[in-house]
DNA sequence: GTTTGTGAAGTATTTCACAGCC
DNA sequence: GGCTGTGAAATACTTCACAAAC
């Protein structure tokens, strides 16, 4: 048996995580467009928007539905009605945070989430001095809260901003309130039961492989001719 | 002609963007056992403490070299340290912040840049308000300054932090000043030479393509039995 | 004429499995 | 006995190319 898409256990077809990933880029793409005006918009133009090849976007899409039509295009409305109900983007999610010290705040703080449907509806921390602040109109509570917290607010999404020495016990005890996704900033990778997903930001690494280029580059022109 | 690494214009075997991206997780792994006081560490175990298999960490090593010894396993300091040099952390790396509104000041504060050797040299922004401002021990400049900064301080890594809308000419003007890597905290895909290595760090995109796994369980558990 | 949706072909990446060495 | 390094096999992902639809 070749690549075709693996069976899930219920039966429905499985999509690639990478297509899972490509995804919120299509939708941000079809917003700009939809912003602009534009109604009906090709795999072609799409992808020259966003650098991918066009029959990767229409194999990407077909892993959902038929969403096109031949000869014209895709509507950019209905598309991105589709990828944002596909993806879950077409209502609000109630986010927790953890740990408020600098980075927390700044999350907190970003304006990015909400237009997005992001809400961060509360923060916790575990340092007693933090518990009861305000921080942009959230009042600080304490871990102990973290349960109640959760199910009171409808909480499925946890993001963690806790020095990297508390983010395992932090994301065991959100996986325990049943939070079953999480964004970690800290710098670790944290182990966590299959069924929970987590997404690092991590710009550290993101530097550390970029400096590999670099390195390589200034190696390849040490060695060849001057330029 | 099958899948061996391809062959680069000047003769060194390519590698594999994705390994590239890995070996930032040996190093953090190995850095860990090294202060643990591990000196020796098979790819089993290294595999076990990051989540991956010991083939695959095998497999990628060995496109740099051969470090370890057989029926032994690795020298956690030895390869720590080859790796460190591949990647190109065996030095400092000047970097050049643009944009200090909230999160460029966020970034100048992060403290987990300069202990991996990346250090924030100089800040720059097009607000004239912000320009002159001391943020994090660093004097904010104005963008005409940029080109003379990045040359003097020996900036070869540029963080942008800017809005949206002002991205694509942030990074053309780092590229005209001979930036090759940048790092870009906006939501936006910038376009790029192809000599130019861009990251981006978009939580964003991370909690879009998260909330399709959470939709999918629910729709899942809600067609399935309950539980 | 244009563009989708999709099997088939082509690449890339991961995993297997084992010879060779400690 | 244990573990690396690596070709070969397996799997995953991308691109091609064309029939079908407009």
């Amino acid at each position: 048996m070749t690549a075709r898409p693996a069976q899930s256990p219920n039966g429905a077809a499985e999509v690639p995580e990478v297509v899972v990933s490509r995804l919120p880029q299509y939708v941000r793409a079809l917003t700009r467009l939809s912003q602009q005006g534009t109604t009906v918009v090709s795999s072609q133009q799409l992808g020259e928007l966003i650098q991918m090849t066009p029959a990767q976007i229409r194999k990407d899409l077909s892993y959902f539905g038929r969403f096109g039509k031949q000869g014209r295009g895709y509507s950019v409305k209905y598309l991105l009605g589709e990828l944002r109900r596909i993806l879950g983007l077409d209502r609000e999610w109630r986010v927790g945070l953890v740990g408020v010290g600098r980075l927390g705040r700044a999350i907190l703080s970003y304006p990015g989430f909400s237009p997005e449907g992001f809400r961060i509806v509360a923060a916790f921390d575990a340092d007693p001095r933090q518990v009861g602040q305000m921080v942009g109109g959230i009042m600080v509570q304490p871990m102990h809260r973290l349960r109640e917290g959760v199910q009171e607010l409808g909480i499925r999404i946890g993001i963690v901003a806790v020095p990297a020495s508390q983010v395992q016990e932090v994301i065991d005890r959100l996986v325990q309130c049943d939070v079953r996704a999480i964004v970690n900033y800290a710098p670790v990778n944290a182990q966590v039961p299959a069924h929970v997903r987590v997404r690092n930001i991590d710009p550290v690494l993101a530097l550390q492989s970029i400096t590999f280029y670099l390195t390589t580059l200034e190696n390849a022109e040490k060695r060849g001719a001057a330029r």
